[in-house]
DNA sequence: CGGTATCTTGATTGGTATCAACTTAAGTGG
DNA sequence: CCACTTAAGTTGATACCAATCAAGATACCG
Protein backbone atom coordinates (compact mmCIF):
# COMPACT_ATOMS: atom_id res chain seq x y z
CA UNK A 1 0.00 0.00 0.00
CA UNK A 2 1.31 3.44 -1.56
CA UNK A 3 2.53 6.23 1.62
CA UNK A 4 0.59 9.44 2.46
CA UNK A 5 3.80 11.38 2.69
CA UNK A 6 4.99 10.18 -0.81
CA UNK A 7 1.43 10.53 -2.47
CA UNK A 8 1.72 13.85 -5.17
CA UNK A 9 -2.34 14.22 -4.95
CA UNK A 10 -2.41 15.51 -2.07
CA UNK A 11 -0.35 18.47 -2.82
CA UNK A 12 -3.69 19.97 -4.30
CA UNK A 13 -5.53 19.68 -1.30
CA UNK A 14 -5.46 20.82 2.68
CA UNK A 15 -3.51 17.64 3.24
CA UNK A 16 -0.31 19.10 2.58
CA UNK A 17 -0.07 21.15 5.51
CA UNK A 18 0.12 18.03 7.78
CA UNK A 19 3.89 17.26 8.70
CA UNK A 20 5.95 13.84 8.00
CA UNK A 21 4.44 12.28 10.98
CA UNK A 22 0.93 12.67 10.76
CA UNK A 23 1.20 11.73 7.41
CA UNK A 24 3.04 8.28 8.43
CA UNK A 25 0.26 7.91 10.99
CA UNK A 26 -2.62 8.62 8.58
CA UNK A 27 -1.25 6.40 5.91
CA UNK A 28 -1.31 3.57 8.50
CA UNK A 29 -5.30 3.86 8.98
CA UNK A 30 -6.30 4.83 5.75
CA UNK A 31 -7.86 2.44 3.15
CA UNK A 32 -7.68 2.76 -0.91
CA UNK A 33 -10.58 1.87 -3.11
CA UNK A 34 -11.42 1.45 -6.35
CA UNK A 35 -14.48 2.15 -7.90
CA UNK A 36 -16.10 1.88 -10.90
CA UNK A 37 -17.71 3.90 -13.08
CA UNK A 38 -21.22 5.00 -12.28
CA UNK A 39 -20.77 3.48 -9.35
CA UNK A 40 -21.67 5.22 -5.63
CA UNK A 41 -18.86 6.62 -3.75
CA UNK A 42 -21.72 7.40 -0.66
CA UNK A 43 -25.04 8.39 -1.18
CA UNK A 44 -27.61 10.90 0.53
CA UNK A 45 -28.65 9.71 4.10
CA UNK A 46 -25.31 7.66 4.50
CA UNK A 47 -22.78 8.26 7.83
CA UNK A 48 -19.76 8.47 5.94
CA UNK A 49 -17.08 8.52 9.08
CA UNK A 50 -14.61 10.08 7.38
CA UNK A 51 -13.43 12.04 4.13
CA UNK A 52 -12.19 10.73 0.77
CA UNK A 53 -8.79 11.93 -0.63
CA UNK A 54 -9.49 11.40 -4.89
CA UNK A 55 -6.07 9.65 -6.37
CA UNK A 56 -7.71 9.53 -9.82
CA UNK A 57 -11.19 9.95 -11.47
CA UNK A 58 -13.66 11.98 -11.88
CA UNK A 59 -16.89 11.87 -9.64
CA UNK A 60 -20.41 13.76 -9.49
CA UNK A 61 -21.54 15.42 -6.42
CA UNK A 62 -25.23 15.19 -6.42
CA UNK A 63 -28.28 15.62 -4.61
CA UNK A 64 -32.19 14.44 -4.85
CA UNK A 65 -34.84 17.71 -4.48
CA UNK A 66 -38.05 16.43 -3.42
CA UNK A 67 -39.65 16.54 -7.17
CA UNK A 68 -37.51 13.31 -7.63
CA UNK A 69 -35.13 15.20 -9.78
CA UNK A 70 -31.14 14.82 -9.34
CA UNK A 71 -28.89 18.05 -8.99
CA UNK A 72 -25.36 17.81 -9.51
CA UNK A 73 -23.80 20.36 -7.33
CA UNK A 74 -20.53 19.92 -8.04
CA UNK A 75 -17.83 17.77 -9.90
CA UNK A 76 -14.59 16.88 -7.88
CA UNK A 77 -11.70 15.25 -9.20
CA UNK A 78 -7.90 14.10 -8.62
CA UNK A 79 -6.26 15.85 -5.33
CA UNK A 80 -9.88 16.98 -4.11
CA UNK A 81 -11.29 15.71 -0.58
CA UNK A 82 -15.27 14.77 -0.27
CA UNK A 83 -16.76 14.36 2.93
CA UNK A 84 -15.42 16.99 4.75
CA UNK A 85 -18.49 18.83 5.56
CA UNK A 86 -20.56 16.05 7.12
CA UNK A 87 -17.56 14.85 8.76
CA UNK A 88 -17.41 18.71 10.33
CA UNK A 89 -20.66 18.89 11.06
CA UNK A 90 -21.36 15.60 12.24
CA UNK A 91 -24.11 14.45 10.29
CA UNK A 92 -25.19 12.27 7.55
CA UNK A 93 -24.31 13.49 4.30
CA UNK A 94 -26.51 15.29 2.51
CA UNK A 95 -25.22 14.79 -0.66
CA UNK A 96 -24.52 11.28 -3.08
CA UNK A 97 -21.09 11.01 -4.88
CA UNK A 98 -21.00 9.03 -8.17
CA UNK A 99 -18.08 7.63 -10.07
CA UNK A 100 -17.85 9.79 -13.25
CA UNK A 101 -15.41 7.52 -14.69
CA UNK A 102 -13.25 4.38 -13.18
CA UNK A 103 -11.37 6.42 -9.75
CA UNK A 104 -9.10 5.55 -7.14
CA UNK A 105 -9.67 7.26 -4.06
CA UNK A 106 -8.54 6.82 -0.38
CA UNK A 107 -10.00 6.38 2.77
CA UNK A 108 -9.09 8.59 5.81
CA UNK A 109 -10.97 7.92 8.82
CA UNK A 110 -13.32 10.70 11.07
CA UNK A 111 -11.34 10.41 14.15
CA UNK A 112 -7.83 10.60 12.35
CA UNK A 113 -8.89 13.90 10.63
CA UNK A 114 -10.52 15.63 13.85
CA UNK A 115 -7.24 14.85 15.58
CA UNK A 116 -5.23 16.83 13.67
CA UNK A 117 -8.06 19.49 12.95
CA UNK A 118 -7.54 20.27 16.91
CA UNK A 119 -3.80 20.14 16.67
CA UNK A 120 -2.63 21.47 13.46
CA UNK A 121 -3.88 25.16 13.26
CA UNK A 122 -2.14 25.50 9.89
CA UNK A 123 -4.44 22.58 8.47
CA UNK A 124 -7.26 23.67 9.84
CA UNK A 125 -7.36 26.81 8.71
CA UNK A 126 -6.81 25.53 5.13
CA UNK A 127 -9.37 23.45 5.59
CA UNK A 128 -12.10 26.33 6.54
CA UNK A 129 -10.20 28.71 3.42
CA UNK A 130 -11.46 26.16 1.03
CA UNK A 131 -14.75 25.60 2.59
CA UNK A 132 -15.10 29.66 2.54
CA UNK A 133 -14.42 29.17 -1.23
CA UNK A 134 -17.01 26.38 -1.63
CA UNK A 135 -19.54 28.68 0.33
CA UNK A 136 -18.59 31.29 -2.30
CA UNK A 137 -18.93 29.65 -4.80
CA UNK A 138 -22.09 28.31 -4.01
CA UNK A 139 -23.59 31.42 -3.23
CA UNK A 140 -22.91 32.10 -6.68
CA UNK A 141 -24.71 29.09 -8.01
CA UNK A 142 -27.37 30.44 -6.10
CA UNK A 143 -27.98 33.62 -8.15
CA UNK A 144 -27.21 31.54 -11.11
CA UNK A 145 -29.59 29.25 -10.63
CA UNK A 146 -32.25 32.10 -9.46
CA UNK A 147 -31.99 34.41 -12.06
CA UNK A 148 -30.29 33.40 -15.12
CA UNK A 149 -32.25 31.54 -17.96
CA UNK A 150 -31.55 28.04 -18.99
CA UNK A 151 -29.26 28.85 -22.20
CA UNK A 152 -27.33 31.32 -20.25
CA UNK A 153 -26.62 28.61 -17.64
CA UNK A 154 -25.63 25.95 -20.29
CA UNK A 155 -23.75 28.27 -21.72
CA UNK A 156 -21.84 29.28 -18.55
CA UNK A 157 -21.80 25.42 -17.30
CA UNK A 158 -19.82 24.21 -20.83
CA UNK A 159 -17.96 27.76 -19.77
CA UNK A 160 -17.03 25.91 -16.31
CA UNK A 161 -16.13 22.34 -17.66
CA UNK A 162 -13.87 23.50 -20.49
CA UNK A 163 -11.91 25.55 -17.51
CA UNK A 164 -12.13 23.27 -14.97
CA UNK A 165 -11.18 19.56 -16.91
CA UNK A 166 -9.49 20.95 -19.91
CA UNK A 167 -9.60 19.80 -23.50
CA UNK A 168 -8.30 16.57 -24.75
CA UNK A 169 -6.21 16.29 -28.03
CA UNK A 170 -9.27 16.57 -30.32
CA UNK A 171 -10.31 19.53 -28.72
CA UNK A 172 -13.26 18.20 -26.51
CA UNK A 173 -13.89 19.13 -22.89
CA UNK A 174 -11.99 16.62 -21.38
CA UNK A 175 -15.09 15.05 -19.44
CA UNK A 176 -17.69 12.15 -20.25
CA UNK A 177 -20.93 13.55 -19.62
CA UNK A 178 -24.47 12.08 -20.70
CA UNK A 179 -27.29 15.04 -21.69
CA UNK A 180 -29.06 13.68 -18.98
CA UNK A 181 -25.90 15.24 -16.55
CA UNK A 182 -26.02 18.60 -17.95
CA UNK A 183 -29.21 18.88 -17.71
CA UNK A 184 -28.90 17.39 -13.83
CA UNK A 185 -25.66 20.08 -13.75
CA UNK A 186 -28.16 23.05 -14.89
CA UNK A 187 -31.43 22.16 -13.46
CA UNK A 188 -33.46 21.57 -16.52
CA UNK A 189 -35.55 18.83 -18.55
CA UNK A 190 -33.39 16.84 -21.07
CA UNK A 191 -34.55 17.39 -23.56
CA UNK A 192 -34.75 21.53 -23.07
CA UNK A 193 -30.20 21.16 -22.94
CA UNK A 194 -30.25 18.71 -25.90
CA UNK A 195 -32.74 21.24 -27.86
CA UNK A 196 -29.91 24.45 -26.77
CA UNK A 197 -26.88 22.17 -27.51
CA UNK A 198 -28.17 21.59 -30.97
CA UNK A 199 -29.01 25.32 -31.76
CA UNK A 200 -25.64 26.08 -30.63
CA UNK A 201 -24.03 23.66 -32.60
CA UNK A 202 -25.96 25.11 -35.73
CA UNK A 203 -25.06 28.63 -35.06
CA UNK A 204 -21.17 26.40 -35.06
CA UNK A 205 -20.51 27.52 -31.46
CA UNK A 206 -19.96 24.27 -30.24
CA UNK A 207 -19.49 21.38 -32.21
CA UNK A 208 -19.98 17.19 -31.62
CA UNK A 209 -17.10 14.49 -32.15
CA UNK A 210 -19.20 11.73 -31.05
CA UNK A 211 -20.69 12.45 -27.43
CA UNK A 212 -17.48 14.75 -26.71
CA UNK A 213 -18.80 18.52 -26.72
CA UNK A 214 -15.99 21.05 -28.65
CA UNK A 215 -16.28 24.72 -28.13
CA UNK A 216 -15.74 26.61 -31.16
CA UNK A 217 -16.36 30.35 -30.30
CA UNK A 218 -15.69 30.95 -26.82
CA UNK A 219 -16.40 34.52 -27.00
CA UNK A 220 -20.04 33.54 -28.37
CA UNK A 221 -20.94 31.87 -25.23
CA UNK A 222 -19.48 34.32 -22.64
CA UNK A 223 -21.82 36.58 -24.71
CA UNK A 224 -24.48 34.28 -24.16
CA UNK A 225 -23.74 33.39 -20.30
CA UNK A 226 -24.05 37.09 -19.80
CA UNK A 227 -27.18 37.66 -21.42
CA UNK A 228 -26.47 38.55 -24.90
CA UNK B 1 -18.72 51.79 25.20
CA UNK B 2 -20.11 48.36 26.04
CA UNK B 3 -17.86 45.44 26.93
CA UNK B 4 -17.82 41.89 24.51
CA UNK B 5 -17.37 39.47 28.04
CA UNK B 6 -20.65 40.79 28.90
CA UNK B 7 -22.33 41.04 25.53
CA UNK B 8 -25.13 38.32 25.86
CA UNK B 9 -25.23 38.37 21.81
CA UNK B 10 -21.87 36.79 20.98
CA UNK B 11 -23.92 33.63 23.19
CA UNK B 12 -25.37 33.15 19.72
CA UNK B 13 -22.17 32.73 17.73
CA UNK B 14 -18.75 31.34 17.83
CA UNK B 15 -17.03 34.55 19.83
CA UNK B 16 -18.73 32.64 22.87
CA UNK B 17 -15.39 30.40 22.35
CA UNK B 18 -13.12 32.99 23.24
CA UNK B 19 -11.99 33.33 26.97
CA UNK B 20 -12.55 35.80 28.64
CA UNK B 21 -9.31 37.72 28.29
CA UNK B 22 -9.38 37.24 24.33
CA UNK B 23 -12.60 38.87 24.61
CA UNK B 24 -11.30 41.88 26.42
CA UNK B 25 -8.56 42.59 24.01
CA UNK B 26 -11.67 42.31 21.26
CA UNK B 27 -13.61 44.85 23.66
CA UNK B 28 -10.39 47.45 23.98
CA UNK B 29 -10.74 47.69 19.30
CA UNK B 30 -13.99 47.15 18.56
CA UNK B 31 -16.51 50.19 17.21
CA UNK B 32 -20.33 49.82 17.57
CA UNK B 33 -22.05 51.30 15.02
CA UNK B 34 -26.03 52.22 14.55
CA UNK B 35 -27.22 51.26 11.14
CA UNK B 36 -30.84 52.99 9.41
CA UNK B 37 -32.88 51.06 7.57
CA UNK B 38 -32.14 50.56 4.01
CA UNK B 39 -28.55 51.70 4.59
CA UNK B 40 -26.17 49.67 3.63
CA UNK B 41 -23.03 47.78 6.04
CA UNK B 42 -21.10 46.95 3.10
CA UNK B 43 -21.25 45.99 -0.31
CA UNK B 44 -20.33 43.65 -3.04
CA UNK B 45 -16.93 43.98 -3.70
CA UNK B 46 -15.73 46.65 -0.73
CA UNK B 47 -13.10 45.54 1.24
CA UNK B 48 -14.26 44.47 4.35
CA UNK B 49 -10.81 44.37 7.09
CA UNK B 50 -13.02 42.27 9.71
CA UNK B 51 -16.31 40.77 10.69
CA UNK B 52 -19.70 42.55 12.24
CA UNK B 53 -21.51 41.31 14.86
CA UNK B 54 -25.44 42.07 14.87
CA UNK B 55 -26.28 43.10 18.47
CA UNK B 56 -29.57 44.36 17.09
CA UNK B 57 -31.73 44.32 14.00
CA UNK B 58 -31.91 42.45 10.73
CA UNK B 59 -29.79 42.56 7.41
CA UNK B 60 -30.54 40.43 4.48
CA UNK B 61 -27.43 39.89 2.46
CA UNK B 62 -27.87 40.05 -1.53
CA UNK B 63 -26.01 39.35 -4.67
CA UNK B 64 -26.23 41.10 -7.73
CA UNK B 65 -26.72 38.84 -10.99
CA UNK B 66 -25.14 39.48 -14.32
CA UNK B 67 -28.77 40.59 -15.54
CA UNK B 68 -28.80 43.33 -13.17
CA UNK B 69 -31.02 41.48 -10.82
CA UNK B 70 -30.55 41.15 -6.81
CA UNK B 71 -30.61 37.79 -5.34
CA UNK B 72 -30.85 37.72 -1.71
CA UNK B 73 -29.25 34.77 -0.32
CA UNK B 74 -29.80 35.04 3.57
CA UNK B 75 -31.08 36.74 6.23
CA UNK B 76 -29.13 37.52 9.66
CA UNK B 77 -30.32 39.00 12.66
CA UNK B 78 -29.25 39.73 16.39
CA UNK B 79 -26.25 37.12 17.72
CA UNK B 80 -25.08 36.27 13.95
CA UNK B 81 -21.69 37.31 12.33
CA UNK B 82 -21.75 38.62 8.97
CA UNK B 83 -18.13 39.38 6.86
CA UNK B 84 -16.34 36.23 8.42
CA UNK B 85 -16.11 33.92 4.28
CA UNK B 86 -14.29 37.33 2.86
CA UNK B 87 -12.34 37.84 5.88
CA UNK B 88 -10.51 34.13 5.58
CA UNK B 89 -10.07 33.87 2.10
CA UNK B 90 -9.34 36.84 2.37
CA UNK B 91 -10.63 38.78 -0.66
CA UNK B 92 -13.00 41.60 -1.29
CA UNK B 93 -16.82 40.97 -0.59
CA UNK B 94 -18.87 39.06 -3.18
CA UNK B 95 -21.94 39.74 -1.33
CA UNK B 96 -24.01 43.12 -0.04
CA UNK B 97 -25.49 43.27 3.25
CA UNK B 98 -28.50 46.32 3.63
CA UNK B 99 -30.28 46.94 7.01
CA UNK B 100 -33.51 45.61 6.95
CA UNK B 101 -34.59 46.90 9.99
CA UNK B 102 -32.74 49.82 12.40
CA UNK B 103 -29.72 48.03 13.48
CA UNK B 104 -26.82 47.63 16.05
CA UNK B 105 -23.84 46.09 15.27
CA UNK B 106 -19.85 45.99 15.96
CA UNK B 107 -16.99 45.94 13.98
CA UNK B 108 -13.94 43.53 14.75
CA UNK B 109 -11.08 44.48 13.20
CA UNK B 110 -9.60 41.14 10.93
CA UNK B 111 -6.33 41.38 12.54
CA UNK B 112 -7.99 40.51 15.93
CA UNK B 113 -10.18 37.43 15.02
CA UNK B 114 -7.10 35.96 12.55
CA UNK B 115 -4.87 35.71 15.90
CA UNK B 116 -7.78 34.15 17.57
CA UNK B 117 -8.32 31.42 14.83
CA UNK B 118 -4.52 30.58 14.37
CA UNK B 119 -4.31 30.23 18.40
CA UNK B 120 -7.94 29.54 19.63
CA UNK B 121 -8.74 25.95 18.06
CA UNK B 122 -12.40 26.13 19.95
CA UNK B 123 -12.87 28.71 18.44
CA UNK B 124 -11.72 28.02 15.20
CA UNK B 125 -13.68 24.91 14.73
CA UNK B 126 -16.71 26.56 15.71
CA UNK B 127 -16.43 28.42 12.59
CA UNK B 128 -15.47 26.30 10.78
CA UNK B 129 -18.64 23.92 11.69
CA UNK B 130 -20.87 27.27 11.14
CA UNK B 131 -19.28 27.32 7.95
CA UNK B 132 -20.03 24.11 6.89
CA UNK B 133 -23.83 24.43 7.79
CA UNK B 134 -23.84 27.40 5.83
CA UNK B 135 -22.37 25.40 3.15
CA UNK B 136 -25.12 22.73 3.40
CA UNK B 137 -27.93 25.55 3.52
CA UNK B 138 -26.69 26.97 0.10
CA UNK B 139 -26.56 23.54 -1.34
CA UNK B 140 -29.91 22.47 -0.37
CA UNK B 141 -30.94 26.48 -2.32
CA UNK B 142 -29.30 25.70 -4.74
CA UNK B 143 -31.59 22.16 -5.39
CA UNK B 144 -34.41 24.22 -4.70
CA UNK B 145 -33.59 27.11 -7.18
CA UNK B 146 -33.16 24.57 -9.82
CA UNK B 147 -35.64 22.31 -9.49
CA UNK B 148 -38.82 23.87 -7.59
CA UNK B 149 -41.14 26.10 -9.13
CA UNK B 150 -41.68 29.39 -7.75
CA UNK B 151 -45.09 28.55 -5.75
CA UNK B 152 -43.11 25.57 -4.50
CA UNK B 153 -39.98 28.44 -3.26
CA UNK B 154 -42.88 31.15 -2.07
CA UNK B 155 -44.76 27.94 0.04
CA UNK B 156 -41.21 27.08 1.16
CA UNK B 157 -39.53 31.02 1.91
CA UNK B 158 -42.85 31.72 3.86
CA UNK B 159 -42.07 28.33 6.18
CA UNK B 160 -38.69 29.69 6.53
CA UNK B 161 -39.75 33.20 7.41
CA UNK B 162 -41.84 32.09 10.01
CA UNK B 163 -39.31 29.35 11.39
CA UNK B 164 -36.30 31.69 11.68
CA UNK B 165 -38.41 34.85 12.49
CA UNK B 166 -41.27 33.82 14.72
CA UNK B 167 -44.56 35.85 14.84
CA UNK B 168 -45.66 38.68 16.55
CA UNK B 169 -48.81 39.26 19.27
CA UNK B 170 -50.89 39.30 16.06
CA UNK B 171 -49.94 36.62 14.41
CA UNK B 172 -47.89 37.60 11.65
CA UNK B 173 -44.47 36.60 10.44
CA UNK B 174 -42.10 38.34 12.46
CA UNK B 175 -39.77 40.24 9.61
CA UNK B 176 -41.06 43.36 7.59
CA UNK B 177 -40.23 42.63 3.75
CA UNK B 178 -41.50 44.30 0.80
CA UNK B 179 -42.98 42.27 -1.71
CA UNK B 180 -39.89 43.33 -3.97
CA UNK B 181 -37.88 41.58 -0.98
CA UNK B 182 -39.66 38.19 -1.49
CA UNK B 183 -39.41 38.34 -4.75
CA UNK B 184 -35.95 38.55 -4.20
CA UNK B 185 -35.54 35.63 -2.05
CA UNK B 186 -37.29 33.60 -4.42
CA UNK B 187 -35.76 34.74 -7.66
CA UNK B 188 -38.71 35.68 -9.59
CA UNK B 189 -40.70 39.09 -10.72
CA UNK B 190 -42.60 41.06 -8.40
CA UNK B 191 -45.35 40.79 -10.10
CA UNK B 192 -45.38 36.81 -9.93
CA UNK B 193 -44.59 36.72 -6.41
CA UNK B 194 -47.69 38.98 -5.24
CA UNK B 195 -49.84 37.37 -7.86
CA UNK B 196 -49.42 33.83 -6.11
CA UNK B 197 -49.57 35.62 -2.63
CA UNK B 198 -53.14 36.60 -3.43
CA UNK B 199 -53.77 33.17 -4.65
CA UNK B 200 -52.86 31.67 -1.59
CA UNK B 201 -55.09 34.43 0.44
CA UNK B 202 -57.63 33.18 -1.86
CA UNK B 203 -57.50 29.49 -0.92
CA UNK B 204 -57.44 31.06 2.89
CA UNK B 205 -53.50 29.64 3.38
CA UNK B 206 -52.57 32.98 4.21
CA UNK B 207 -53.87 36.23 5.40
CA UNK B 208 -52.77 40.17 4.85
CA UNK B 209 -52.22 42.26 7.92
CA UNK B 210 -51.51 45.50 6.68
CA UNK B 211 -48.04 44.41 4.68
CA UNK B 212 -47.56 41.51 7.41
CA UNK B 213 -48.12 38.24 6.39
CA UNK B 214 -49.89 35.43 8.53
CA UNK B 215 -49.94 31.83 8.08
CA UNK B 216 -53.39 30.31 8.68
CA UNK B 217 -52.62 26.71 7.25
CA UNK B 218 -49.08 26.07 7.57
CA UNK B 219 -49.97 22.04 6.58
CA UNK B 220 -51.18 23.28 2.99
CA UNK B 221 -48.24 25.44 2.81
CA UNK B 222 -46.07 22.56 3.37
CA UNK B 223 -48.23 20.31 0.89
CA UNK B 224 -47.53 23.06 -1.73
CA UNK B 225 -43.69 23.54 -0.97
CA UNK B 226 -43.43 19.43 -1.28
CA UNK B 227 -45.45 19.52 -4.71
CA UNK B 228 -48.78 19.14 -4.04
C1' DC C 1 -52.15 67.98 -0.75
C1' DG C 2 -49.50 66.61 -4.57
C1' DG C 3 -45.86 63.43 -5.50
C1' DT C 4 -43.66 59.14 -5.27
C1' DA C 5 -43.03 54.40 -3.98
C1' DT C 6 -45.39 50.25 -3.38
C1' DC C 7 -48.88 47.20 -4.39
C1' DT C 8 -52.29 44.99 -7.40
C1' DT C 9 -54.60 43.15 -11.50
C1' DG C 10 -55.04 42.31 -16.61
C1' DA C 11 -53.31 41.04 -21.19
C1' DT C 12 -49.74 39.27 -23.83
C1' DT C 13 -45.51 36.96 -24.96
C1' DG C 14 -41.99 33.73 -24.60
C1' DG C 15 -39.40 30.16 -22.46
C1' DT C 16 -39.48 25.44 -20.61
C1' DA C 17 -41.63 21.22 -19.33
C1' DT C 18 -43.99 17.51 -20.84
C1' DC C 19 -45.61 13.90 -23.84
C1' DA C 20 -44.88 11.12 -27.78
C1' DA C 21 -42.55 9.21 -31.71
C1' DC C 22 -38.51 7.98 -33.74
C1' DT C 23 -33.38 7.33 -34.56
C1' DT C 24 -29.06 5.95 -33.29
C1' DA C 25 -25.79 3.72 -30.42
C1' DA C 26 -24.48 0.17 -27.14
C1' DG C 27 -24.60 -3.93 -25.29
C1' DT C 28 -25.94 -9.16 -24.86
C1' DG C 29 -26.62 -13.80 -25.94
C1' DG C 30 -27.45 -17.29 -29.33
C1' DC D 1 -21.67 -12.10 -36.58
C1' DC D 2 -26.38 -11.17 -36.47
C1' DA D 3 -30.77 -10.49 -34.08
C1' DC D 4 -32.51 -8.79 -30.05
C1' DT D 5 -32.93 -5.73 -26.25
C1' DT D 6 -32.21 -1.66 -23.97
C1' DA D 7 -30.31 2.86 -23.21
C1' DA D 8 -29.29 7.33 -25.02
C1' DG D 9 -30.04 10.86 -28.10
C1' DT D 10 -33.07 13.69 -31.16
C1' DT D 11 -37.04 16.21 -32.94
C1' DG D 12 -41.94 17.79 -33.09
C1' DA D 13 -46.30 19.29 -30.99
C1' DT D 14 -48.62 21.06 -27.18
C1' DA D 15 -49.56 23.11 -22.70
C1' DC D 16 -48.29 25.69 -18.90
C1' DC D 17 -45.75 28.61 -16.09
C1' DA D 18 -43.60 32.87 -15.40
C1' DA D 19 -41.68 37.38 -17.41
C1' DT D 20 -42.91 41.44 -19.25
C1' DC D 21 -45.61 45.45 -20.40
C1' DA D 22 -49.29 48.42 -19.13
C1' DA D 23 -52.57 50.65 -16.21
C1' DG D 24 -54.67 51.59 -12.09
C1' DA D 25 -55.12 51.47 -6.87
C1' DT D 26 -53.37 52.20 -2.46
C1' DA D 27 -50.29 53.69 0.91
C1' DC D 28 -46.57 56.82 2.36
C1' DC D 29 -44.17 61.31 3.00
C1' DG D 30 -42.57 65.93 2.83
Amino acid sequence: MSKCDQCIVKQFNSLKFLNREELIRISGCKTSKYIKKGEPIFEEGERINGVYCIKDGICKVSKMSENGKNQIVNLVQKGDLIGERSLISDEVSNLSAYAQSDMEICFIPREEILKDLEKNPAFSLDVLKKMANSLKNSENLIVDMAQKSVKQRLAETLLNLHEKFGKSEDGTINIQLSREDISNIIGTATESAIRLLSTLKKDKIITFKGKDIEILDKKALERIAAGF
